[in-house]
DNA sequence: GGAGTGAGTTGGGATCTCCAACTCACTGTC
DNA sequence: GACAGTGAGTTGGAGATCCCAACTCACTCC
C-alpha cells in the first residue's frame, strides 16, 4: 500500500510546466512579449514545439488567448492568475541560476518598490523568518497506486 | 545586436536541472531518499535515464556522491550548496502545485519550527515585504549573441 | 502588384525516453 | 557451497519527441 512513485505537488506542476520550453515561453510573458514570433525568438525554441506549448499551457489555465486585432484575427498570451502565481517560483529560479549557474553578473535584474534591486526570499507565511531546510520536517507524505 | 535568444538565467538554470526527472530526483533527496533505488521508486523514472540525470548533476555540482559501503563500493547522493540552496525554488513549486495543480489537500504537508504548517511566501530581501509583480521593474536584460 | 508580417502547420530526420532484461559484486540462508 | 536477494547500474531496441526549414494563409503597407 505505499508503492508507486510519490504523489506530490512538485510532480503534478512539473506535469504542467516542467516540459521543455514551457518555462521559458511563461518568462517571455512575465518579461512582457506576449506574442508567438517574440517568444519564439526571444526562447529559441522551435515554432511548431511553441505551438504545442503554448496550446497545453492555455488548456491547464496558465495562459489566455487575448484577441489583439481582428483582421486577421490576432492573438496575445496573458497570464492568468495560475500564472501570475508562477512569478515566485521563476523568481527564486533566476536568483538560483544567477548565483550558481551563470557566470559573471546576473544578466537579468530588477529593482523593487522600495528602491532596491530585487532579491527575493523565501520566508514562512506565519512568523516571517526565512526558510531553512533545518527548520522543517515533513509532516506527511502519500503515494500514487503503484501498478503492480 | 540584440538578436538570439534572451540571456537568463532561468533558462540556464533549466540547462542544469530541467530536464525530465531532475527535479523529481532532486526532491527525492530533498525527502531523505538518498540512494539509487529508492530514488527510482518514490520517482517512476526509468533507471537508464536516472543514472544519467544524477550523473549530470554530480557534474554540475549539484550533488555528491558519497560511500557509504565499501564492499562493494555503494554510494549515496548528497546536496551540495548549490543543491541546497534550489530548496526555496522546490518550496514555491510545490507551493504553486498544490493550490493550482493538485486537486484535494496538498499530499505533501512540513512544519515549520515556529510550529505553524510551512507556507512559503517570497519576500524582498531589501524590504521585506512580499513581492508583487506589479512592484518589480525590468532593469537591464542581455542577449546571447544571434546566430545569423 | 509585390514585399512584408504574424501565426501557425507540415514532413522528415535526428535525438531522447521507456522498458525489460542483463551484469556484477557482494550478503545472508540453508 | 549452492542459491536467492539486493544495490547500482548498463544495454538494446522500439517508440515518442524534438528540431529545422519550408510552406500556408490572411492580411497590411508601399
Amino acid at each position: 500500500m505505499t508503492e508507486g512513485p510519490r504523489d506530490c505537488s512538485i510532480a503534478n506542476a512539473m506535469e504542467v510546466i516542467g516540459e521543455r520550453w514551457s518555462l521559458l515561453a511563461l518568462r517571455e510573458v512575465f518579461f512582457g512579449a506576449r506574442r508567438f514570433d517574440q517568444i519564439v525568438r526571444n526562447t529559441g525554441a522551435s515554432r511548431d514545439i511553441l505551438t504545442a506549448r503554448l496550446r497545453k499551457l492555455v488548456e491547464t489555465g496558465i495562459l489566455e488567448k487575448r484577441l489583439y486585432e481582428e483582421h486577421p484575427p490576432r492573438y496575445e498570451y496573458v497570464l492568468t492568475e495560475a500564472g501570475h502565481a508562477l512569478n515566485h517560483v521563476l523568481l527564486n529560479l533566476m536568483a538560483w541560476g544567477d548565483r550558481y549557474v551563470t557566470e559573471g553578473p546576473p544578466p537579468t535584474v530588477w529593482r523593487h518598490t522600495c528602491g532596491e534591486e530585487l532579491a527575493p526570499e523565501t520566508v514562512c507565511a506565519h512568523c516571517r523568518e526565512p526558510v531553512r531546510e533545518k527548520d522543517m520536517t515533513l509532516v506527511r507524505s502519500s503515494r500514487r497506486a503503484g501498478s503492480s
